[in-house]
DNA sequence: CGCCAGGCCGTGT
DNA sequence: ACACGGCATGGC
């Protein structure tokens, strides 16, 4: 898959952004949310001087939630970036280098612990946010599974499915040499929601995508 | 107007 | 553990 995306949709040059703290910021922005949308939220950050730690930090509840209304959700959003700071604020200083030395294994699960972390976004911030050769799945990627027929059970936003999906993500690609991983798993995901927009959303067809494959339905 | 978006949470079963 | 509705706004 990963080779056939690639040459049909090239490099896709996704996170990280400029900074790491911007790439977390958008991971939690763009959950069920078009990222046409987070870059005009990123932008009145941006203009704030409100898109680092001690932005965020800075910023009252309300504020924040004016500045991310564009996005979505603005309410239980700015209440799990506020709480994403306090987070690297109390467990890691307010460093965000810091965080990124913690491996992966031991990170994960507290940032499950997060408001507004669920497993993709936790995924997210370990791979793109901390550079981590994390895999991760997405809604795109269950859908596509699930035509391909390539697993089981992928019910949709079960815990189950999203973990069964990155498993398959793991043995598909090995898990030799993570220095190339992580440059391999950040291209896949960019490269299967490509594909997914283009080709596989919900109620849409498959008319010419270019997965070689007879089995999607 | 309707559908969709780079999910997650609370509640009921 | 799962199903299901709610959460909000912008693009097409």
């Amino acid at each position: 898959m990963h080779t056939q995306l690639f040459a049909a949709y090239g490099p896709q040059h996704w996170w990280p952004a400029s900074t790491a703290f911007e790439t977390i910021v958008g991971a939690y922005l763009t959950q069920n949310t078009a990222w046409t949308s987070v870059e005009i939220s990123l932008e009145n950050l941006r203009k704030t001087d409100a898109l680092t730690l001690q932005g965020i930090r800075n910023l009252g509840r309300t504020q924040l939630m004016e500045l991310i209304r564009p996005s979505g959700f603005a309410t239980q959003k700015a209440v799990a970036l506020h709480a994403f700071v306090a987070f690297v604020d109390q467990h890691f200083s307010g460093s965000l280098e810091q965080m990124a030395r913690m491996p992966a294994q031991e990170m994960r699960p507290l940032l499950l612990d997060l408001r507004g972390v669920g497993p993709e976004t936790a995924d997210a911030i370990l791979l793109y946010g901390c550079g981590h050769a994390q895999p991760m799945a997405d809604e795109y990627l269950r859908r596509i599974c699930e035509r391909h027929g390539l697993l089981e059970d992928l019910s949709k936003g079960t815990r189950r499915s999203y973990d069964a999906l990155v498993a398959l993500l793991r043995e598909a690609f090995g898990h030799d040499d993570p220095a190339e991983h992580r440059a391999l798993f950040n291209e896949f995901h960019a490269l299967t929601v490509a594909v997914g927009k283009a080709h596989c959303k919900r109620t849409a067809q498959c008319e010419g995508c270019p997965l070689a494959s007879d089995l999607c339905r």
